[in-house]
DNA sequence: ATGAAAGCGCTAACAG
DNA sequence: CTGTTAGCGCTTTCAT
């Protein structure tokens, strides 16, 4: 600070102490729930903190050793809704259980991933939540040498050495692809996630699947580039319109890529579904708000942090044996208004 | 923790001036950037820090006294759009500072409000954000007391003491009005705001003063209750449609009940623009996504959060007497699909 | 059941 | 220019 700012005397437990007349490491004994602390202390001690409107200090709890009840969260960015579903369910569950989150944007920056997890490693999270596609697993190493709790969400960790939390990424492909064929689609294209992501090849595989199971021919030219994002869905879009046998139907690996293709699908001048059916992965909360609204699958994002979040409490709070975790959630097909019968 | 998780000793200071062969206290100073030091120990220290993998200790840091490059942000809920551009622009603005972000959501919860504030103040943040709807100015009061830097961001404080960022509300409301007068619309509705807060006062203010300069009665039927969500949004507009001489346009207070608005309005077979006009507030990504697309008075709410932050960074790093300072920006009409000139 | 004392990692006077 | 020292507020042995 550049002034007096921070010689404020805060309200310390030993403030507290002194005016209920016991030591300080009694003060600290009462405030954490320590058993061997007579009924009559413990009542002094803590009518004395609420008296002085003490709060407690976490960085120096944590410092000396203690919980900070912090958690760290790891995340490329706030920029579209599924993070923020999935970040949502995190403070939520977090919140219940009395932590707060520390907030990490990358920006989507590796230079950054590394720093942050190394800061949270050796700070004043009691755990931390990671969110970032495509982690090198030398940080999940040194996470796991120190013995630090962690939880991947939606990632695989190579090494399979990671509590994790993900949704069942293939069998939804499976199922929009298969209900588009039960709507009597043949000719149904699919709009690629980022391939170096697992979750976007479990659904590329989903898709194949599907086909295979109804005999019908997969097509290179209806499987079409993309990144997971508007833009990219949209010139993914403009692809497959430009074809000599237009696809009648298409999955698109998320939301945010059928957003775009029901853009270049409008700006073309058709209509969904009459002209196009149309089938998004995530169902983020703007599917609904669309107009047609978006059928899609529906990925259970904000239980996702939540269970995700559950998972690292019980991690911070378990014994280092504890037997690793992957939970996989289910995903399932919300029908609204994208798809047509034909 | 449960067992020896805190065990684990990481490279401090000590370690790395051990390694330099210098005072630990020299190595502070050339971690902090402290002038005075012979540019070959500075590099000795820094060479070795590096070599170590030295990571700084930010609650440690704070705990003695220095900055903890941490910035507390207190908002209601991740729960849509509105907040969650701000918080994105306040993520970009700090990041780019080598600042971090603790996230505290109240939930919507009162208590608590005031729990963070204190937290916050005492811990180990620089400095704080505050988005809460009426905040009591007896938080604010403490934090001044105490001198610790802050700033709101979209309120008021009725004591006039506290650093703002917000934007135009009477201004953009007018526009709107405006522009729906001069497209040809004379029965304007508007849906509320929660009135208890300033924004949405000043919206229907703003609304007001354009139906008067253009000489047409305020008919008190055509405002109806709202508080900013999608439902009351929704249930508002079915009230102003049933109402004998249905409004031809509406401003609803912000996206978010506009969208309410849209879907009552689709629900009663009704379209848009055709049969009802509607013009929105904020305009948040939505806007643009959905069909037809929003016309919306756009608050610039990445900016926003860009200029609270880098304000308050400014507040951080300035004497304790620095004027007090209030930006407003500027908001600006977007014209898209859901006016219809009449 | 409770007090005394050490120390977590760091910054900031204070000396020199 | 650099080392010494005293805390920041708290948890945690170690005594008693």
């Amino acid at each position: 600070m550049t002034d007096n700012r921070k010689n404020h005397r805060n309200i310390t437990i030993v403030d507290v102490a002194r005016a209920s007349g016991v030591s300080y490491s009694t003060v600290s004994r009462v405030l954490n729930g320590f058993e061997f602390v007579k009924d009559s202390t413990r009542q002094k001690v803590l009518e004395a903190a609420e008296r002085l409107g003490y709060v407690a200090n976490l960085q120096a709890r944590s410092l000396a050793g203690g919980r900070s009840n912090i958690i760290g969260l790891v995340v490329p960015a706030l920029d579209n809704g599924y993070i923020v579903e999935i970040t949502r369910g995190i403070d939520e569950e977090i919140a219940r259980a009395n932590y707060e989150l520390m907030l990490y944007t990358t920006h989507r920056h590796r230079s950054k991933e590394s720093l942050y997890v190394n800061t949270i490693a050796n700070g004043l999270s009691d755990g931390m939540l990671l969110m970032i596609p495509l982690i090198q697993t030398e940080y999940l190493h040194a996470l796991r040498e120190r013995n630090f709790p962690y939880v991947m969400i939606d990632q695989t960790d190579n090494d399979n050495l990671s509590n994790i939390v993900d949704s069942t990424n293939w069998q939804g492909a499976y199922e929009a692809t298969d209900y588009l064929i039960k709507q009597g689609h043949r000719k149904i294209a699919h709009i690629l996630g980022l391939e170096v992501l697992n979750s976007a090849r479990e659904r590329l595989d989903g898709y194949k699947s599907a086909l295979n199971a109804h005999q019908i021919p997969y097509n290179k030219a209806y499987v079409v580039e993309g990144d997971f994002t508007h833009p990219k869905g949209y010139a993914a879009m403009q692809q497959l319109l430009q074809l000599h046998d237009r696809p009648t139907a298409v999955f698109a690996a998320n939301d945010l890529s059928a957003f775009g293709a029901m853009q270049a699908i409008r700006d073309a001048g058709l209509h969904i579904p009459d002209d196009i059916s149309i089938i998004g992965f995530d169902d983020i909360p703007e599917a609904a708000m669309m107009s047609p609204k978006l059928t899609s699958v529906r990925q259970p994002l904000e239980q996702m942090g939540r269970e995700a979040a559950r998972l690292l409490l019980e991690v911070i709070d378990s014994a280092e044996d504890r037997p690793l975790r992957r939970i996989t959630l289910a995903t399932r097909l919300i029908e609204r208004e994208s798809v047509k019968k034909i």
